[in-house]
DNA sequence: ATAGTGACTTTAC
DNA sequence: GGTAAAGCCACTA
């Protein structure tokens, strides 16, 4: 495996572990999990992450949202995610969470 | 190496 | 409270 590509593959094992440390009943935003995985603006590269991994039952990506709380999903998998987050005991509200009560705080 | 793209974020209207 | 534009990072062609 050479170095570089060992690097970018750190970055999404970064990025998964600090998913997968998000505590049932609570959500954290892109750029949260970004910041915690050591890349501050690269909200949009967890996106692309999570997507991949939407069929992994073994990562949390459905307790990632916007950075206001709302479900930046595109498609039927929207409904998903709020059902899975419901199941959490997260309250969805109208493809919204309430940051306040749920947000995660590291 | 350049250009295009994306489940983002912030600021402004 | 939506919509628009610019900025940001890393990936892919």
């Amino acid at each position: 495996m050479s170095p570089a590509e060992a690097l970018q593959d750190e970055r999404v094992q970064r990025v998964l572990a600090t998913v997968d440390s998000i505590p049932p009943g609570r959500v954290a935003s892109y750029g949260q999990v970004a910041e915690e995985a050591g890349l501050p603006r690269a909200a949009r590269f967890v996106g692309s992450v999570l997507k991949r991994f939407i069929n992994d039952d073994e990562v949390p990506w459905h307790r990632v949202l916007g950075s206001d709380g709302t479900i930046r999903v595109a498609g039927g998998t929207a409904r998903d995610q709020a059902q899975l987050l419901r199941a959490e005991g997260v309250e969805v509200r109208r493809g919204r969470v309430d940051l306040a009560e749920c947000g995660w705080c590291p």
